[in-house]
DNA sequence: AAATAAATGCAACTCAGTTGCATTAAATAG
DNA sequence: CTATTTAATGCAACTGAGTTGCATTTATTT
């Protein structure tokens, strides 16, 4: 739950780079790759280095303004942890990825989580659900 | 639920490689990347180049004998399919990754991936769910 | 406005995974 | 059980995501 304007309450200088990056992965709602956000940066015109978006990307996933996720692609996407928990549904024709909540599921995990604790003292902190299968459009090829 | 004896059924030649992967990944119970792969093949004193044996992996992974997972570590893991469905526990203290089966859950996932269909046309063939947190032993640290 | 500490850019690197091509081994036919 | 065919292997060179060291620049502090 961590704004542009949160930035320095971490330690964090606020550049231009930074801001942009956190603007553009809360104004999109899908998971972003470093290309995506590269181009999105591009068409932003804020010149930013590759290795200064990985080392800004790196600083604000440890400070918990983004999530890092990974969609069996072998390569990490990123997004914002402003966005309300959920999961996500990927295409496996198309790649698309599809947000969805579920209330039903999020309790369920919450429950499976004290079981978890229990029988095997294992505290969750975080967890995550991906989908995969194909989507409408995709249905009838 | 395929064995070595299987590959030649899916038109697969049986090679001395292909049977040994296929054996230490049935063996193990959790879940390798390939170097930890390259190391029990030298153990098993098997010598397979490792062009091979991502080579062999990509196949069996297509075949359907093995999974291939991600556990936010950026590199992928296999497992046999021969396990049974399960899910994983992940340390993020000491990278212990333990394995967890539950009907329960597999059961609300069942009725997800109904809903899912029904609210989104978005028909569900394979899931993933890995829970990041504490383990026993780390939790006293 | 000057000092300082953090952020950036660049080049060179690592590590997982892939590709082309010549060679070798497994399955099949004779 | 040898000859043929076709798939599998090894090697070297490559790609692409992500990292590191170091000199330079920029944001914040005084």
């Amino acid at each position: 739950m961590k704004t542009a304007d949160d930035l320095h309450k971490t330690g964090l200088k606020k550049t231009q780079g930074r801001t942009a990056i956190l603007r553009l992965l809360t104004d999109v709602k899908k998971p972003l790759d470093i290309n995506e956000i590269m181009k999105k940066l591009y068409k932003m015109k804020v010149t930013v280095n590759r290795t200064t978006v990985f080392r800004t990307i790196n600083i604000l996933v440890k400070k918990g303004f983004i999530h890092r996720i990974e969609l069996n692609e072998g390569k990490y996407r990123y997004e914002s942890t402003l966005l309300p928990h959920h999961h996500h549904l990927v295409c496996t024709l198309c790649n698309r990825i599809i947000d969805i909540e579920s209330d039903e599921l999020h309790l369920q995990i919450k429950s499976l989580a004290k079981i978890v604790d229990r029988s095997y003292g294992f505290i969750i902190k975080d967890h995550k659900i991906e989908f995969f299968g194909t989507c409408k459009s995709c249905k009838g090829i």
